[in-house]
RNA sequence: GCCCCGGUGGCGCAGCUGGAUAGCGCGAUCCCCUCCUAAGGGAUAGGUCAGAGGUUCGAAUCCUCUCCGGGGCGCCA
């Protein structure tokens, strides 16, 4: 059986004959350069497609938009599949199809299948995507989730369009924060152990953090017990108190940890925390349907040289300098507002340091690097472009997609999120509250650069309002019907539900098959835009104008052939709504 | 002060490579189960697309300014 060319394809091909055509007879300019573009109408008395080629080629043409549109259809060849042509509004071009040319999409989904939708790459570009690499000294909280289910989706949507996607998480399992958790760790492992103290307003003040202590105790008893007056001397003061500064306390108080225990000890404090923090963040990641190829250790970069590499390969291109025993890359020539320190006068290189290392090993292995940051973030963009600039790599492999906050609210009440306080919601507990698929659902159809206000109260009291059930509820259906096909002592037959489409003759049965046949088309454009939240959109159209057809039509009718058609088209609603939410992460049950 | 994002019916959001009467969900009002799951369907009401200029045959969409909201502007990661 062969795949019918899609009606829109054909429309185009149509027009582009007809200006072939006008441009062999002088009417239009033989250099004159024009994209066809096609639409569905958004009101059906206006035909099935429309196009506006006539307006836009009136411009160049200094001619009355309608005008040319009449030259266009008068050189129109007729199409059987077209039942009529008509100029409307400003100058818009309206083509009528045959109805039953919109049943064609059937036959193909059902051929291939979950297969309807993608494409193929010849030569597959491959696509280097980091998302979430939030910092390993807490839980992940909800505001992470969204570049979770954002990232996640983005990476299925650009795999249908034939891109060889590798994602990745960054750990950031080498810098000042992780100190201050070990910290924060031992601090409270001391407190176990009775000890008192104030605990530094800078530490992790999470309740994790002390059952990560517990832990610690459970491992080393108290081979890690240091009793404070021991140590906690000349420790400059914490804020609050006079002269106090809160980030000089709290990193006299790691390097007095580190003197007092020793690097062995002290590695044992940070291995464990990290190790604890990064498998709970790994865990929930899993139950939320996030998966990565690989969680990519900052540590790595040094341990295998590439963080020197870089920092050498900068230097020797000469846009390094040295000022206050700092070594500063020229950020400022290449399109950031101002130098960046990449190694520090104490002999410690910057995140930003880590970054060039990171960045010049992802451009090796891909040929477009996606980077899904917070909108915190959003000052790194021209540093990490210029970056790639100044080590001579192509800036434009960079795409830097940035996803604003979701601010947070329990009814009307602001929820404050801060990792330091400990006073977040988890993305744990928003998973347990409001369920995966609602959350993934809910996080995914905004558009990214959207702020976002989620209300957890509603989420949680209205989870049975929520548009994911609605979709899934039309799957749900679906399926049903099937069982109830088979209770009857009844069965399906492909085969012959493709003889009988024709029988296929209402309005829902049509729009059905349009929506249907726009599939593709929408897979294509969240790839190239980066805007899986289309999907979403998609999904509740189709599954609304699933539910009218499902109330307003009996499939299981005695009419055999009529029955078999029916279901044929139903069964093809199922691919769709099967392949369009497992991309997007959501789960599409039999039974609701 | 500078930079990023946003301001679309009561609420939450699409639409933004300019195009035909601005869409959807929730909420509101009314109607629909002798029928494959009513977690459903149908209908009605509700908007000067923040405001003001500009570009254009045409602007929610592009440009400028103003106002309002969120977030950034450290040798922090």
């Amino acid at each position: 059986m062969a795949v019918p060319i899609p009606m829109k394809q054909a429309i185009s091909s149509l027009i582009d004959q007809a200006l072939n055509k006008l441009r062999e007879q002088g009417y239009l300019p033989a250099e004159l350069s024009y994209e066809i573009q096609i639409e569905a109408t958004r009101d059906k008395k206006l035909g099935d497609f429309a196009s506006n080629i006539a307006l836009m080629l009136a411009k160049p043409l200094q001619q009355a938009p309608r005008e040319v549109a009449a030259r266009i259809v008068a050189a129109l060849t007729p199409d059987p599949k077209i039942t009529r042509v008509e100029i409307a509004g400003p100058g818009f071009i309206n083509f009528f199809i045959h109805s039953e040319n919109f049943l064609n999409v059937i036959p193909r989904i059902l051929q291939e299948k979950q297969a309807y939708g993608h494409q193929i790459q010849e030569k597959p570009e491959r696509v280097y995507l980091e998302f979430i690499s939030a910092n390993p000294t807490g839980p992940l909280h909800v505001g992470h989730g969204r570049g979770a289910a954002y990232g996640d989706a983005l990476g299925n949507v650009l795999q249908s369009q034939g891109f060889e996607v590798h994602r990745e998480y960054y750990v950031n399992d080498a810098g000042r924060q992780m100190n201050i958790l070990a910290l924060s760790v031992w601090l409270r492992y001391l407190e176990l152990h009775q000890q008192d103290f104030i605990f530094p307003k800078n530490g992790y003040r999470g309740a994790y953090v002390i059952t990560i202590a517990e832990h610690l105790r459970e491992h080393y008893q108290d081979s890690l017990l240091k009793p404070i007056i021991l140590w906690w001397q000349n420790i400059h003061p914490d804020e609050g108190e006079p002269e106090g500064d809160k980030e000089k306390h709290v990193d006299d108080l790691i390097q007095a940890m580190k003197n007092i225990l020793g690097p062995s000890a002290y590695g044992q404090v940070f291995d464990l925390a990290l190790d604890e923090v990064l498998s709970d963040i790994k865990d929930d990641l899993k139950a939320f349907g996030v998966c990565f190829e690989h969680y990519f250790s900052e540590k790595e970069l040094e341990k295998q040289g590439l963080l020197q590499a870089g920092i050498e390969r900068l230097k020797a291109l000469g846009h390094t300098y040295e000022k206050d025993g700092n070594l500063w890359f020229k950020a400022s020539e290449f399109g950031d507002e101002k130098d960046r320190v990449i190694v520090r006068k104490n002999g410690e290189s910057t995140y930003f340091a880590s970054d060039i290392a990171y960045h010049a090993l992802k451009y090796e292995k891909a040929d477009r690097i996606i980077d899904i940051l917070g909108a915190d973030h959003h000052g790194y963009v021209a540093r990490l472009s210029g970056m790639l600039e100044a080590l001579g790599l192509d800036p434009s492999h960079l795409s830097v997609q940035i996803i604003q906050f979701a601010v947070l609210y329990r009814g009307k009440e602001r929820v404050q999120m801060s990792t330091r306080s400990g006073s977040f919601v988890t993305l744990r507990e928003l998973r347990e509250e409001v369920g995966r698929d609602a959350a993934r659902f809910f996080y995914v159809s905004r558009r990214h650069e959207q702020h976002m206000d989620f209300d957890l109260e509603l989420a949680k009291s209205k989870s049975n309002e929520n548009p994911v059930y609605y979709i899934q509820y039309a799957h749900a259906r679906i399926c049903s019907v099937f069982r109830q096909l088979k209770a009857q002592g009844l069965s399906w037959d492909e085969h012959s539900g493709s003889e009988y489409l024709d029988r296929l003759s209402s309005e829902d049965e049509k729009d059905l098959c349009e929506t249907l046949g726009r599939y593709p088309e929408i897979l294509a454009q969240a790839a190239r835009q980066y805007e899986p939240h289309t999907l979403a959109h998609f999904l509740r159209l189709l599954a609304n104008q699933f539910h009218t057809y499902y109330n307003s039509h009996q499939f299981l009718v005695d009419d055999l052939p009529l029955r078999q058609a029916r279901l044929n088209l139903i069964a093809a609603v199922r691919h769709v709504l099967q392949h369009a939410l497992t991309l997007l992460g959501v789960s599409h049950p039999e039974v609701m």
